[in-house]
RNA sequence: GCGAGCGUAGCUCAGCGGCAGAGCACCGCCUUCACACGGCGGGGGUCACAGGUUCAAUCCCUGUCGCUCGCACCA
């Protein structure tokens, strides 16, 4: 006999019950949810679909495996785990992918760093890497990761971050280097990396090649050194100008040690000043090579003395002048940061040492014209900030112009789209004019460049695995040397969609979840990552590895700053998650999430939203109170159902709640479908705060005090609204959500897909629970229109009280007068709700006619919505004058209304070109506005007469 | 120089054609039986500036000024 739910032989499991403390406490369940969620799977996404179901993924933007959670990871992940958690609810098979980076100069420098402080090496210096060896400084550098990498990791889950730990990946464990490997072999055999000597950025202090990228251009002040260069023939000789006098060029340069390495001057064709000069040479100064005056129209005959130095060797607009017009090149700056042989008297010494030297040696030789003061930029080391220079040497590159074409059409044609959109223009800027990717770096810690040169042929073999022969000659292993160089760090991240799927492999996960689904990540790495990963994606999987581009504003400090791990101005995410709680945390940075504007934190707003997390915790506190007080039967059938069954019955704030609800739900998911996750994040506040806990679990007080269907249909309707209400928040709260979704009696016992095959037990979970969708039949908009009027009552009579600084334990009656008998009907059926959230006695129709002395010895608020005149004893409550001040203030109001509406009234075009309802509705509100004017002035000279004394009256 | 974005209440930010909104801060009253991480009420803004389009502009267009970020740099 098959007994069903035989399978779940431990039956469904659920997080331990915890007390329900007094206030929200964060501290007590985040960190035992979490451990509760991973243990049971529930952030494991499945390698197949199930039927009709969708896949949905995004790869982590791996942070540094050695690094430490910052602003800008919270941000991220937050945005992401929103997403993720979403999709997840609404029953996609979503897979959101964790790893880390081996971010090679990063962490090389914190281990150089780290070994710098042991000891001394044999030289008596402090211990560098060379000291140690490769091998030797290699494990180390491993060690330090595994040291460290659990601190990233532990960050990411103190947010809540539901990543798949399973399937986390490292750029530089085995199956990622095998992709490193075969794309590296597999564009080189495509001709699309090669290696040569070409004009390259280097930073001395780093000891390594960097991309062009990785070169940050900064301003600095600086000197422009006008320097002589005399001319002189093919022979030698002077040349002399027309007045007799010896032809010399001045020119002007930021860089004067850069003069050792000139093999040109340049001037421009047509410059008339320099005509005569052509096919000449200069003599250069301190060094006295004979170089040749060339023309070209790249030279700006505005800027400086209209002739330019040519140093092909050390400045890359040089470089591309020296190859056009066949320049030899001679690098004069070593790879040491000193002057090379080839500046003769200056060899050995520093850069800026030379610089002095040179300038000092021009004075003296008076060939230095003047000094100018000049602010200009200086290439620095994005890591180190060292001066980073432009040397020739030989490097690795990848042909980049192959893979940008398909990159760029991919999203001309829109099978990706960036958002918010303007950045796709950056990224075509850049791609259109993208240059040759040098990938080598003269680093130890990365992907040692699988190329291997032979001392017997000097050829090169690229291969997967180490060569046993040479593949050209076949000489043995013995006689192969591997390239001692790594790759740069970003070559392993551009593979980071297909390679952290098993790529090379045909796996399963990889047909499932790639293209994925989005990239979420900062503008700062368009270059970087994105695009490079659009290129490597196209190339190697045929297909674009995401679809969509969000790019999410980048998180300063308080003083606007860019936060950066160099300059230390890094925030810790982990010191406000102790302090408030992750929840808090999160939602501050979602609400922040705008598009367009960079985010400054402020910890208030974090504390703003901890008090909203307080609030949702009292909101379900008090439906438990409630409840305790005398327990309700679950609704057969669930209560959606029993609401939908009884919706004519319900009491109108229950109706209302019920419809606000929707519309909540509705402004959420479009807030998330659109990627406007505070516009979702607003809806969620206004709503609970404003909407649920201001009017409606005021209003239920009522019928929760009584016994019988009222009070049934209140609980149900709280319950309903309640646990709805934490579906919804549930990616943006992830914590307080669970904890209190748990608490809730009449929840789904447990999910009934995706974790509850192959025999393992139900979990009853949140996570797990479907995303609420907007009920249709539950929008009212009759209720609306009702509490709006209640509403409208409730806040004139606190107004009048609060003006007139009545003391909320004053209690005073308020009578009115209905200006139609539904007016009246109203009323009456809304006093005990009126009364209850004014603290008023009571509400009572005012006897009219001749026996009632209309003497101003009454408060006058006069309504329109609903059509009621309310009117208030002054006797014993109220100082006449105050009362006169509080109208005339209020007739003020109305009266600058009125003007404003009358002086559209008044335009003949506004009657004619406006939309007729609008005129309506104007007109309207004027006669509204009328009649609540004349009702105020009367009340005011009534006041005002009585108060005069008895001559008035 | 080219491109993008931003200038709205003291601060941080929403809104983006029909009488200016939130949070925090501020002032007054209230320890009322979910919440003082709370409730109620209040003050506070020529929506950077100047033109234009429109019946109507904080919102659209043009220009100016200020700030930020990319890209290119002129040596």
């Amino acid at each position: 006999m098959v007994i069903f739910g035989a399978m779940c032989a431990k039956g469904p499991i659920a997080p331990a019950p915890r007390e329900f403390t007094k206030n929200y406490e964060p501290s007590l369940f985040e960190a035992p949810l979490y451990r509760f969620w991973e243990e049971h799977g529930c952030f494991e996404a499945s390698d197949e679909n199930e039927p009709g179901q969708a896949a949905f993924s995004i790869v982590i933007p791996p942070p540094n495996v050695t690094g430490v959670l910052h602003m800008g990871h919270a941000l991220t992940n937050t945005i992401q785990d929103i997403l993720i958690r979403w999709h997840r609810m609404k029953g996609d098979n979503t897979l959101w992918l964790p790893g880390t980076d081996h971010a090679g100069i990063a962490t090389q420098a914190q281990v150089e760093k780290a070994i710098m402080k042991e000891g001394k090496g044999p030289s008596g210096k402090p211990l560098t890497r060379h000291d140690l060896g490769r091998e030797a400084f290699l494990k180390r550098t491993w060690k330090w990761k595994e040291d460290h990498k659990d601190q990233i990791t532990n960050q990411l889950k103190r947010l809540g971050s539901s990543l798949d730990w399973k399937r986390e990946r490292f750029t530089m464990d085995e199956g990622l280097s095998a992709a490193v490997r075969e794309v590296f072999v597999k564009l080189y055999d495509e001709g699309l990396i090669y290696r040569g000597e070409r004009i390259i950025n280097w930073c001395p202090r780093c000891q390594t090649a960097l991309s062009d990228l990785e070169v940050v251009p900064t301003d600095r002040k600086g000197n422009f050194w006008h320097l002589v260069y005399r001319i002189v023939d093919e022979k030698g000789d002077p040349v002399l100008g027309t007045d007799g006098q010896r032809r010399e060029l001045v020119i002007a340069t930021t860089r004067p040690e850069t003069l050792l390495g000139d093999t040109a001057v340049a001037v421009h064709p047509e410059d008339e000043r320099y005509a005569d000069l052509h096919g000449k040479y200069a003599i250069l100064p301190l060094l006295g090579r004979k170089i040749p005056v060339i023309t070209d129209a790249y030279v700006d005959r505005e800027f400086g003395s209209g002739a330019l130095k040519v140093t092909p060797a050390h400045d890359f607009n040089d470089y591309e002048l020296g190859r056009k017009h066949q320049l030899p090149t001679i690098s004069v700056m070593g790879k040491d940061g000193r002057i090379t042989p080839a500046g003769g008297p200056y060899s050995g010494l520093k850069f800026s040492e030379a610089r002095e030297r040179v300038v000092q040696d021009l004075r003296e030789a008076g060939l230095l014209v003047k000094i100018e003061d000049h602010q200009h930029k200086v290439g620095l080391c994005q890591r180190c900030e060292h001066v980073a220079e432009p040397i020739i040497s030989k490097q690795w590159f990848v042909k980049i112009e192959p893979l940008a074409r398909p990159a760029i059409e991919a999203v001309e044609k829109g099978r990706i789209v960036f958002s918010p959109k303007s950045w796709e223009k950056t990224y075509f800027e850049w791609m259109y004019n993208i240059r040759d990717w040098c990938i080598s770096r003269q680093l130890w810690w990365g992907h040692q460049i699988p190329a291997w040169y032979c001392g017997r042929c000097q050829e090169t073999t690229v291969a997967r695995q180490s060569p046993d022969q040479c593949a050209h000659c076949h000489a043995p292993a013995s006689e192969l040397k591997q390239d001692e160089d790594v790759l740069d760090t970003w070559f392993s991240s551009a593979l980071w969609p297909f390679s952290t799927l098993g790529w090379p492999e045909k796996t399963k996960a990889l047909s499932t979840f790639y293209p994925t689904s989005i990239l979420e990540t900062g503008f700062d790495i368009i270059f970087f990552w994105v695009a490079r990963m659009i290129m490597m994606g196209l190339h190697f999987m045929d297909d674009v590895p995401f679809h969509k581009v969000y790019l999410h504003a980048m998180v300063r400090d308080e003083k606007g700053e860019k936060m950066s791990k160099s300059k230390g101005n890094v925030i810790d995410p982990l010191v406000l998650v102790e302090r408030h709680g992750a929840d808090p945390l999160r939602f501050t940075l979602a609400a922040m999430a705008g598009q367009g504007r960079d985010i400054k934190l402020s910890e208030d707003r974090v504390e703003g939203y901890r008090a909203f997390c307080n609030k949702i915790w009292n909101a379900t506190k008090f439906f438990h109170l409630q409840l305790e007080a005398g327990t309700v039967a679950e609704p057969v059938g669930g209560a959606e159902h029993w609401l939908f069954e009884h919706r004519a019955e319900l009491l109108a704030p229950n109706r209302w709640i019920l419809s606000r609800l929707q519309v909540a739900i509705q402004r959420v998911d479009k807030g998330l479908a659109d990627f406007e996750l505070n516009d979702a994040a607003q809806a969620l506040y206004d709503f609970s705060w404003h909407e649920l806990c201001d009017w409606y679990i005021e209003l239920s007080k009522l019928p929760l005090k009584e016994a019988g269907p009222a009070r049934q249909q209140t609980l149900i309707t709280l319950h309903y609204t309640l646990e709805t209400l934490l579906r919804l928040l549930h990616p943006f709260m992830p914590f307080l959500t669970e904890e209190l979704w748990q608490t809730l009696p009449w929840k789904k016992p447990a999910n009934t897909r995706a974790r509850d095959r192959d025999g393992k037990p139900q979990i009853v979970t949140l996570m797990f629970q479907e995303f609420p969708k907007v009920q249709t039949n539950l929008h009212d908009s009759e209720a609306e229109r009702t509490i709006d009027a209640i509403r409208a009552v409730v806040e004139a009579i606190r107004n009048f009280r609060g003006e007139n600084n009545i003391s909320p334990k004053v209690s005073f009656v308020v009578r009115y007068t209905p200006a139609s008998p539904a007016a009246d009907a109203f009323i009456r059926m809304f006093a005990n709700e009126i009364n209850a959230l004014t603290r008023i006695s009571s509400l009572d129709r005012r006897s009219t006619g001749a026996s009632v002395a209309d003497d101003g010895s009454e408060a006058v608020i006069p309504l329109t919505n609903p059509p009621v005149e309310l009117r208030v004893s002054l006797e014993g409550l109220v100082d006449h004058e105050e009362e006169r001040k509080r109208l005339q203030k209020e007739i003020e109001k109305v009266r600058s209304d009125l003007e404003h509406v009358q002086g559209k009234l008044s335009q003949e075009k506004f009657l004619s070109r406006a939309p007729a309802e609008l005129v309506a509705s104007e007109r309207q509100k004027e006669a509204a506005l009328k009649s609540k004017l004349q009702e105020l002035t009367a009340a005011a000279e009534r006041i005002t007469t009585r108060s005069t004394g008895p001559k008035g009256a």
